[in-house]
DNA sequence: GGCGCGAGCCGGAACGTTCCGGCAACTCAG
DNA sequence: CTGAGTTGCCGGAACGTTCCGGCTCGCGCC
């Protein structure tokens, strides 16, 4: 009903007995201004329901107010990366930044107007990702980029720890032969995995068996290597699944071969996807937190830009493990 | 290595010759400006990689740059909303528009300085929705909000139809007696779905057979509801899945009731997912092409703002039936 | 009493864009 | 030849914010 006045930190300025330099000191908590002030202005501020005007700030600011985000295209199974974007975008938000997504097909070879860039999963090798890491901005990456130097901030998690903690786990529940179908090494993340693999079968004395499938994993592909892997002999144990969604197509490949998942052969996924959890039977996995992965790189990001963080900073993104069915049996 | 200089309309319109109001003309085709002049300066702006800075342009149009967006919190099973939001935040960014998710935990009884919105499936009786319908906002939905007046723009599918045309398919692969799991009515989609059977099966002259279960469709009340379909007697020979991947939660049900997907059984899902396709056996289901549908919203919205569309349009977005094995066995 | 100093506050400019009003030069009917 | 209308272009203001520099007090010190 009532006319609508923008309210700009002008009208709260007037409001408040104060001029907006003063108003906008008072809200941002710089400048030099009494605490009783300040007080007056942020329930003024409050009051009227000021929401600053982020057009205004990011031109005052010479800032564009937009993250790049960058993931590899996935085209199927790609909750993952859904996840992840949406950890980065909801981040951005409370610091009121944008999300514009890069996506391979870009026609402008020019780097876009942003403050800083997100990047999914660097893959060595894919034109974008060199692109960008080339471009003079401020860059964090999730895992490590394989390639050349390293990004501004890297947030990572413990894989090859974890592909040991699996393998243990699975040892418990009577594995003597686990098999491993990984994705190629162009991925920090398949190379952690692999090499995790690799040291835990070093360490327990058991010989190593892996295929290897791209990291899109096509589902042809994955059911191959499944098959080749239960037909070789002698036949192994266990399966763990790198790519994600795998473990889930896998299944009719152990079940035509005669094996029964949970029982006879153990089954675990690299990566859980809504998927695992409702399988039959549900499917052992590692949480990889997308959501909560994508929120700490937006938040690395930020650090830099505003100085908190140093370039090189790197942290670490804690996983879990969920053990279901196909592992407990 | 070269000291990057921002580049500005005036840095065009300097290189151009013209002044910056000329080459703002020019190259929003605004103005009165002669082709020469627009051609010159055009080339020149290609040619120093000019790219409008968005902050400014919205300070000075008093918009936001931004549209706010809600989609309902469906925990699990979210792949299609996840298409969706993809699709509005592909088709913002071309309008140099960012996307901010409306959650439903927004603390701030204010509404979010958006310039409009979409409401992804509005429900009635959702809070949040309702709060955002009654604000003085340009408004799309997809699919129609059942409560109260509608939005300014609504995109929406011919689901009852679809649905016909899958009973159509069934029918013609052998069943007899289908039967539903549906949603509620409190969206409009659902009450599609239900409809189109209703007056298929009256059509037809087919007793109906529906479970309701809620809207965000937990896995065991979906199991509960095939379960209870599938021991009435007598039993139906088809099964038809609303929520999205409720069908392939059932397919255990469908086989501990010594029942065959796709043979002595026939089972088909309203909402196609990652999942059907990869099922054992592969499910036919209904494409929603979600993706399309989210950029269609989206440019609608911005068709109502820059007054292209009228208010009170509406459009048809196409779907697709996606023919599988559980249903041409 | 004069002076320096810091605390508290403020005016104005700037960010890059759009748009209103205006100014020349040209056209053309009378 | 004159005056009105049109075409092509331009200067300046405005959007809401931040920040630089400067102003005015009051206080304490010599």
């Amino acid at each position: 009903m009532r006319e609508e006045e923008p309210v700009t930190i002008i009208t709260v300025a007037k409001r408040a007995g104060v001029s907006k330099t003063t108003a906008s000191d008072a809200l941002r908590g710089s400048g030099r201004v009494s605490a009783e002030t300040r007080a007056t202005v942020m329930r003024v501020a409050e009051d009227l329901g000021y929401v600053p005007n982020g057009s205004a700030r990011h031109l005052r600011r010479a800032s564009t107010g937009t993250i790049g985000l960058h993931v590899p295209e996935v085209l199927t199974r790609s909750s993952y990366y859904m996840s992840f974007v949406f950890g980065v975008v909801e981040r951005a938000a409370v610091n009121d930044y944008d999300v514009t997504l890069i996506t391979s097909g870009e026609r402008r070879a020019r780097t876009p107007r942003v403050d800083g860039l997100v990047l999914g999963d660097p893959l060595v090798g894919d034109p974008v990702v060199e692109r960008l890491m080339s471009a003079r901005l401020p860059t964090v990456t999730c895992e490590r980029f394989p390639g050349g130097r390293g990004a501004d901030g890297v947030v990572l998690s413990p894989h090859a720890d974890m592909v040991g903690r699996l393998l243990d786990h699975l040892r418990d529940s009577g594995a003597r032969r686990p098999a491993l179908i990984v994705a190629g090494d162009e991925s920090d993340w398949a190379a952690e995995l692999h090499q995790g693999y690799r040291r835990w079968c070093r360490a327990n004395g058991v010989p190593t068996a892996t295929r290897t499938v791209p990291f899109d994993a096509p589902a042809d592909q994955v059911r191959a290597a499944a098959r080749e892997l239960l037909d070789a002999r002698p036949a192994p144990d266990a399966l763990v699944c790198g790519p994600a969604g795998a473990a889930t197509e896998v299944l009719p490949v152990v079940r035509a071969a005669g094996r029964e998942a949970g029982r006879d052969l153990l089954l675990a996924s690299c990566v859980d996807t809504p998927g695992m959890a409702l399988a039959d039977p549900p499917i052992t996995s590692i949480d990889l937190r997308p959501r909560e992965a994508g929120a700490a790189c937006a938040e690395l990001l930020f650090d830099l830009l505003n100085g908190t963080a140093q370039p090189g900073t790197e942290r670490v993104h804690p996983i879990e493990l969920r053990p279901r069915a196909s592992t407990t049996g």
